[in-house]
DNA sequence: CTACTAACGGGATGGGAGTCCCGTTAGGCG
DNA sequence: CGCCTAACGGGACTCCCATCCCGTTAGTAG
């Protein structure tokens, strides 16, 4: 039994403890979309939750903990790329589905609970960083094949395309505040294309 | 006395009310650098700035309240936008000054702490799209210049660009939780040029 | 220089969140 | 189908933080 067991849940996965797992991150979404990442507690999820608060304590640690967590369980959920033959097209799904996450209520809160986990926990911050590393990742295949086809020039980095567009969403999210709209998305796009077009997006030699 | 008097410290600004808000200021700063905003309590305020707890809640009300005010001190710090007569090297200055500040030990802390207490809070977030709009307002104008000089298309939305050189470091800072290097900045300076020159920040008709 | 009062400070109070102990429940193997 | 123990739950305890009351200090007008 040595160092065995130091992670609840772990022998034991099935029935009651999926079900504690669910119920708790319903919970801590529940209370993100109400109070806000600087609300959370874990007493609140606990009894929301209707759970011992020592089961709690036990398995997440704190409420950081939670929002990573939760931020794993949001990531298996995590929807497909798109792939139409076009990359305009296909960008356009990628900013728009970023716009309706921080559009939604639901999702958009929780990212940004998540987010201002991530300034104050390492775990948070490791959970989002592998979040939106491996998303960027998974987006970035539309514009190598792109590439291939002739679209966009030689060499042009697809991960740097997929983060410029995404960021200006995600900078009026939370940090100048103000409201996204879809026009925002497919600005983003018709701009990042077209500095890609221009080899904006090819890494110096 | 009717309705006067309602925030504490506007009667009589001078001497130690000035003083007190100092150092009140200075040790909120110091726990956000240390703790971050989830770490920041109106009782360790106190305690650092040598001020009575009394006094913290009376003039701020809460953890939110005072990094709002902080964050309007800092605006009042904001330097002045550079204009070289080459907005390609006025932009650079634009990215180069929001890299140097993301970068900055305390001034990226406090950063991401005013972001994060803008997630759940309103007047915190009122405080960050008001330094954040007049900053880039600021900045807007070198491209306005640009624009008379014929360096860019008529019709280029400063503040649009702007936005657009900025986001990426600002998400790479507190979304993606990526390291922000000084080629960044760079990057993302070359790539709104070049979207700029296309005429992509050119609204539409 | 003096009076008036805005603004501050100390300290008591209450409540809520984090931690711990131990008894109870139920998953999973034989 | 029954045992073993992983995992959960209740409740007591402690500590820290928010709030409040009232006495003290020091700006500022005259």
């Amino acid at each position: 039994m040595e160092q065995a067991s130091r992670l609840a849940g772990t022998v034991r996965p099935g029935g009651r403890t999926a079900r504690v797992r669910a119920a708790v991150l319903e919970a801590t979404q529940d209370i993100l979309v109400e109070y806000g990442f600087h609300g959370l507690t874990m007493d609140q999820v606990a009894a929301r939750a209707g759970v011992g608060k020592t089961t709690v304590y036990r398995r997440w640690g704190s409420t950081p903990g939670l929002v990573a967590d939760l931020m794993k369980e949001l990531a298996n959920q995590s929807s497909p790329h798109a792939d139409t033959g076009d990359v305009e097209r296909d960008l356009l799904a990628n900013a728009v589905s970023v716009w309706e996450a921080v559009t939604d209520g639901r999702l958009g809160a929780t990212l940004q609970a998540v987010i201002a986990a991530g300034t104050c926990d390492e775990e948070a911050a490791d959970a989002l960083r592998v979040f939106f590393t491996r998303r960027i990742d998974e987006w970035a295949t539309v514009v190598d094949l792109a590439v291939k086809r002739g679209e966009l020039p030689e060499g042009t980095d697809g991960g740097e395309l997929i983060r410029a567009i995404s960021a200006p969403l995600y900078y009026r999210l939370v940090v100048t505040r103000e409201p996204v709209t879809r026009g925002d998305a497919e600005r983003s796009v018709s701009r990042g294309l077209a500095a890609a077009r221009a080899g904006a997006f090819v890494p110096d030699p």
